[in-house]
DNA sequence: CGAATTATTGAGAGCAATCAACTGATGTGG
DNA sequence: CCACATCAGTTGATTGCTCTCAATAATTCG
């Protein structure tokens, strides 16, 4: 975990999570941050016909809730990937230690600065990629993310479901491409664990010509 | 203006910008952030095939190239959609400003928090809202951005290419949608302005239900 | 006035969403 | 133990939307 999250982290109230459980949820007012000590969070935005995409997925050591400074209710919900825990820091917590550590400030702007430009990353990519290149995104992205154990499996349990999500697709063309991706055998399914065979064969297959 | 964009404004380096000029380039080094005195400039990020998706429309007052905050190269490119003037700072002498003035980094932080949550939003709406849609968020965007004036069109020339670049379109699905909006009653067309008649029926021809 | 660029429109193809059907696993009551 | 229901996972067919390409019209510019 980055040096500079335990100083938040230094308010250990820590909380339990089960698999699927909400630790905040969009329009609620926002109450503080957290800081994830372990498992897995998805954090995750509302549309019509209850479709929502997932913006981003959490791992150990990452902040969650902070899009709420801005405002006093939370923009998005955060859902528990599996059974996980969390440092929550309250808002009065936050505020003095935002007054008092101006190099923790500092941090965290440049914190958001690198989140913003991830978000543009992914902005570009949701509106020009195909959906074919969108899905590999997302099972690359949850590599990155949670990296793999044993076996080269990512460490994390996803449903297709999650995957559509990140994608911005649905369930039914996620399970038709992984299909073809586990026949080719570029990637590999297990349960609801998966492992990417080939990252450059998943690549070239999206055909999306990279910056 | 907003008084608190004052601080940076202090250090009058200001450039001017043609039409169609660059600010800054994607790819190369960050120098410093720029402060939009007079002028609209837009923010666009390359893809394949000269594609590109347009980021984020800038008005009078906003900041520009604040991503590369996060690191030593811009992320995106910015481009003067008109003549324009910006106050350069440069990056030395924001770094002593940040250490001097600590509500100036706690606001420029929340700044960041609230550009976060815009482009989680867009994330949302580039992934899931379709094309009509996506077109006709680009139009109110720009009508939110830059405001009407006389007769109510908005106040900036723009190209279809424009609109489908921030709306991750082709020209051509643009150029058919506008005009059916044009039949419709709906926007007015002159030249390279646009004037949105009946914002109610815009969105609800897009049948996208909002949130 | 001609050339080159840009605007406009139509036809066609391809992709992905939707819908519906099927499978298999699990559970429930008789 | 079996018949039935339920539900998630799986697959195919269809439909509609949007991109691409191409052809024509209009405009700009030399």
């Amino acid at each position: 975990m980055p040096e500079w999250k335990e100083v938040i982290a230094v308010k250990k109230t820590t909380l339990r999570f089960r698999k699927g459980a909400l630790l905040f949820k969009e329009g609620e007012p926002v109450k503080g941050i957290y800081l994830l000590y372990s498992g897995a969070v998805k954090v995750h935005k509302k549309w019509a016909d209850g479709k929502e995409l997932i913006i981003r997925f959490a791992a150990v050591g990452d902040i969650l809730g902070h899009r709420g400074l801005a405002g006093d209710i939370y923009p998005v919900s955060a859902t528990a990937l599996e059974d996980s825990k969390a440092c929550f820091v309250s808002n009065p917590f936050l505020e003095t230690t935002l007054r008092a550590d101006h190099v923790f400030t500092r941090t965290l702007m440049q914190f958001y600065a690198a989140e913003l430009q991830k978000a543009e990353l992914r902005m570009r990519n949701l509106a020009l990629m195909e959906v074919k290149g969108r899905i590999a995104e997302a099972l690359l992205e949850l590599q990155a993310v949670y990296g793999t154990g044993k076996n080269k499996f990512i460490r994390v349990p996803v449903t297709r479901q999650d995957i559509a999500g990140y994608a911005g697709t649905t369930y039914e063309t996620v399970f038709k491409f992984l299909k073809i991706l586990v026949d080719a055998k570029v990637i590999q399914v297990s349960g609801k664990s998966i492992c990417i065979r080939q990252p450059g064969k998943l690549v070239k297959m999206c055909d999306s010509s990279r910056e």
